[in-house]
DNA sequence: ACAGGCTAGAATTCCGATAATATGATGTTT
DNA sequence: AAACATCATATTATCGGAATTCTAGCCTGT
């Protein structure tokens, strides 16, 4: 987990890798679009291997669609899958939620309090209506509700709970507006249930959360 | 030449992919092992670049790991992963196990009555010694378990604990031994609950029966 | 020993070629 | 007009090889 020193050996097939996912997840490559290997290639100037490498593993995490002879799409979005995601998400993150609590020490609740400050810092300017920071928004969201799993001790369990947030976020990047303060107001409330180590209130306010903002995503119509 | 035609949707990649993630679960390609892909290519009969596709693949769901400018491994073996395995296994078939028994059909249990009758049936030779069926017993093993849990009716949380359980069964396959009649016993209380559809109690079952298996391959002393 | 540098071997990436397949247009039959 | 066959074009899947960069083992001089 401590990634200080040797990071320079950053291969292309990596970069590139984070650049495709992000933008999918982002929707700046819209659900069920083909994905044409020259044409594709050219955006992101890489070669066709290297290309097809980082589209077959993104396969596996079902965020792109390999078949047969037909070549690569983005995953298309559906409702279905939504709830799938909102499911699992809640299922994996509650269990978290339990481990992290129980053994979670002073440097976790250090993570979570700075985390928490950014998220809010940043939620109080969208309140405000400043729009431009959603980006940020999206990143330091991620960040607080990791910190708050960050003590579960589970590598596999975060890495797997981590792929199902990202595909769930995708759904909401598409629906493109921010709940607003019922959001806000769970962030701080889940905060605060963190420190007092209340598991069982924790995971109440997250399943709220992860439902309304699926409710909220479905109304948005954005998705059939 | 005469094209096969139920073969032919089938590309190399898809193939060489299954047969080298098999390679691994089953421990041909043991734990930790370094990839070298001239090497690795002659072996499975692909060009550089389709191995590359192929071992990218795997990296995803971290049964092999890609070292920056050092090229790919086979996943290390480790207590600490099969006991964070073991425990997301159960989470995540508990929680199907639970969707599965609400809404499961006539369809469903019998799909569970076929299943399970071949594995008792592998099961009784195994017990008898007939060792030779330990491929067979690892695939209807599976088949019973994922029948199980077929009507949960998510194909997010089956591709999930599909691929925990192949991460799993790896474990087991290192370890090398059968673990005799408890197993067979769980499974056929895992069936007489099934068609009961006593959640809490196949639940209860399914922990032990996890836990247990955990232990075993701990014991036999193969894992660090 | 050991620091530094050299070298053989690997990995990464790109490119061009080829065969198989899919797609779309065109024309023909019913 | 709908269904079907045929063919040209586009795209994919795969391969082998070349250029480049990185790694790791070895050598050498201190």
């Amino acid at each position: 987990m401590l990634k200080s020193e040797k990071e320079a050996a950053e291969t292309i097939g990596e970069t590139v890798f984070r650049r495709i996912r992000q933008d999918i997840i982002s929707g700046a490559l819209p659900p069920g679009s083909k994905i044409r290997l020259e044409q594709t290639k050219e955006r992101y100037s890489v070669s066709v291997s290297t290309l097809r490498e980082i589209l077959s593993r993104l396969t596996t995490e079902n965020l792109v669609i390999a078949e047969g002879q037909r070549g690569f799409e983005v995953s298309p979005a559906s409702r279905q899958e939504l709830l799938e995601l909102a499911d699992l998400r809640i299922l994996l993150e509650s269990h978290a939620i339990g481990l992290s609590f129980a053994t979670g020490d002073l440097d976790w609740e250090a993570r979570i309090v700075a985390a928490h400050h950014k998220l809010s810092a940043i939620e109080r300017q969208l309140l405000e209506g400043d729009a431009s920071r959603t980006v940020d928004w999206v990143r330091y969201d991620w960040e607080f509700h990791q910190a708050l799993v960050s003590a579960c001790n589970s590598e596999t369990l975060m890495a797997t709970l981590s792929s199902v947030f990202d595909r769930f976020l995708r759904y909401h990047l598409l629906a493109e507006s921010f709940r607003g303060k019922p959001v806000v107001d769970d962030h701080r409330r889940l905060f605060e249930l963190a420190m007092k180590r209340d598991v069982g209130g924790a995971r109440d306010i997250l399943t709220r959360h992860v439902r309304n903002g699926t409710e909220h995503v479905l109304t948005s119509g954005r998705i059939r």
